[in-house]
DNA sequence: AATTGACGGTTACCTTTGCAACTAATTTTG
DNA sequence: CAAAATTAGTTGCAAAGGTAACCGTCAATT
């Protein structure tokens, strides 16, 4: 009779862990804005990159050509980017942030930044052991 | 002009990775059975504790109420759990695996443990310092 | 014991997501 | 260069999730 503790298994560790965090941190940019957490990662990248068509900032963020699109088209009504035709492709559409955007951007960015800096200061001493072990489990998963 | 890389982002990174191995994990028992992650997390709660009611298992598993319910409900389809009336609170359904939701769980647990062994392996000297580090996080977001 | 409030659990409704099919543009192949 | 395969992005549909309202039961107050 074999045993498993769930809350010692580690998939589930770091998918609560995970979901925890990013709501967590999600609060904070939803408090002046109202930004889903695909949203934030479009603007994220798109602050940190400049002019970007959709796919590329899928594969930097992680996410789903669909999700894009639908955060692309959010974050545009918002009047937060713009899209133009590409010159080289037609098929794809260059986006980049507005004055807004890059405003909205740099507002969250400190906040950001505090939140993350607040978040490892708590960890004291395990603060560089997670930044090492998630380098690992990065590196493993090909996720780098 | 601050300055943020998404990738080294850490509530970015956290929500990652959970997500990439618990998917990862999923694909484990969803080659045998076709389980969605809530009804894995109350087939392995019951298999942990016994019986208990959907409140426990919730509190447990870090589930809403609603999810709990549904993955309930579609365990008890599958047969792989049967409800009955607490006798001390007619509110409360207590809930316990049958005999074919144990011989799946009991099935389960041992690749389960041997993928997590195998994750840890991979990490190699970070495999502790990660196990650590989570223990930090968990007593700092009170998920304890 | 009747009202009030809290609790366990389910359901209706709405939002979010993923998959697959699609359009339009580009590249490859014969 | 025409047909076939590939790619960027969007959309229809169905599954999955959360919120809030709800039902039945229990506990507390009166």
């Amino acid at each position: 009779m074999t045993k498993l503790a769930l809350e010692h298994f580690l998939p589930y560790r770091l998918a609560r862990i995970g979901t925890v965090v990013s709501q967590e941190f999600r609060e904070i940019y939803g408090h002046d804005y109202d930004l889903t957490i695909p949203e934030w990662r479009v603007l994220a990248t798109l602050g940190q990159f400049g002019e970007m068509g959709a796919k590329a900032i899928g594969r930097h963020s992680f996410m789903h050509k669909t999700k894009v699109s639908r955060a692309v088209r959010a974050l545009e009504e918002r009047r937060w980017l713009k899209r133009r035709e590409s010159l080289e492709d037609r098929r794809e559409e260059v986006l980049a942030l507005t004055p807004q955007g890059l405003a909205a951007y740099e507002n969250i960015v400190p906040s950001a930044l505090a939140y993350e800096e607040k978040l490892l200061q708590s960890l004291g001493v395990h603060a560089q052991a997670l930044l090492d072990a998630l380098d690992a489990l990065e590196r493993v998963k090909k996720m780098g």
